[in-house]
DNA sequence: ATATTTTTGTACAGACTTGTCTAACTAAAT
DNA sequence: ATTTAGTTAGACAAGTCTGTACAAAAATAT
């Protein structure tokens, strides 16, 4: 594994799971295990490496989503798997929630280098959606049950939100 | 106006426009221009301010969005004026989101002091949306187009989601 | 009028932050 | 085989952070 993705990586898991501004420059070269000039040679800056991260992020995530609603669509609507995968995300990062919403939360509103990432991704999220239905008013009320109940479960580190909401959706297609 | 308040008013501006681990002690003492003996003398620490601050943060938005309920549900029915509240408060207070929210994103997952007074304050929100609506399932519906449309107001700096989410509900409810 | 509570200003500790710099070392490409 | 690119460890700058300490002053209560 390279440096610059050790350090992605790493930069990952800390963020995800300590938030942005509560993890520094020091704890991630010391966590990945490389020397703090290899750091700043591979990124100018943490805010350099913030948005790496982000587009990793969401290279991952796209791609990770579109996979699982390809590979689960049996008798369900693929909409609805859609849901499954946010579920299965959940058990699988503890209910970390969205990295995109959390740094947005941690940024300052003028900026202009992180917010258009975080824009993109979610601009991308809604226009996947409407390729899963037909219907672009519908597509919107999906996509707007989706982030909530994204947010929601992070909050109460529960499924319930994601189950309701599937259940919602299930009930509009029908 | 006590020196009590003045910390409180002042962290919620700034922890609003810049976020929590953003602001620091120091700047909070001198926007509000008191002494720093005098913040820790209220004060024990800068996390019992987070929740002092949340506290009054619910107070003040609960009874506001009862308030506005109450005074403009004219024709339309009251879950309607909730998403105009939010249209409202977007305007009022540009775009900067759910202090309840943005909060989570900077709090570690197993934050046990500041996580129960957000998750009582969403809770209270969705039992009050409960008390509009006599159906929970519908309810909950709302709930979760309410929280996206939040969330997503922030991210694109628009009323965009607020509007689309009051129109769908409005739908829901003929 | 005396006692108590609250506020002030400032200095300070100790730990942390991002980012720079250097000199030496290794790996890869030509 | 020699140049180039990448990595290393650690010291360092300059500033930030939260929280403590202390003596004096002011406000409030009894």
């Amino acid at each position: 594994m390279k440096v610059r993705d050790k350090i992605v990586s790493t930069a990952t898991e800390l963020f995800q799971s300590q938030g942005y501004n509560s993890t520094g420059i020091n704890q991630i070269i010391d966590d990945a295990g490389i020397a703090k000039g290899s750091f700043y040679y591979n990124f100018k800056s943490k805010e350099e490496l913030c948005v790496t991260f982000l587009s990793t992020r969401h290279e991952y995530w796209m791609e990770k989503i579109q996979q699982y609603i390809e590979n689960n669509k049996g008798d369900q609507a693929p909409i609805l798997v859609a849901f499954d995968f946010l579920f299965m995300m959940n058990k699988k990062e503890k209910f970390r929630g969205c990295s995109f919403l959390n740094i947005l939360s941690e940024i300052s509103s003028d900026n202009v280098t992180i917010l258009p990432v975080i824009q993109n991704h979610k601009t991308d999220l809604r226009n996947y959606l409407t390729t899963l239905i037909d219907n672009e008013q519908l597509s919107d009320h999906v996509y707007l049950l989706f982030e909530g109940a994204l947010i929601e479960s992070q909050l109460f580190k529960n499924q319930w939100p994601v189950t309701k909401a599937k259940r919602i959706v299930e009930s509009l297609i029908k």
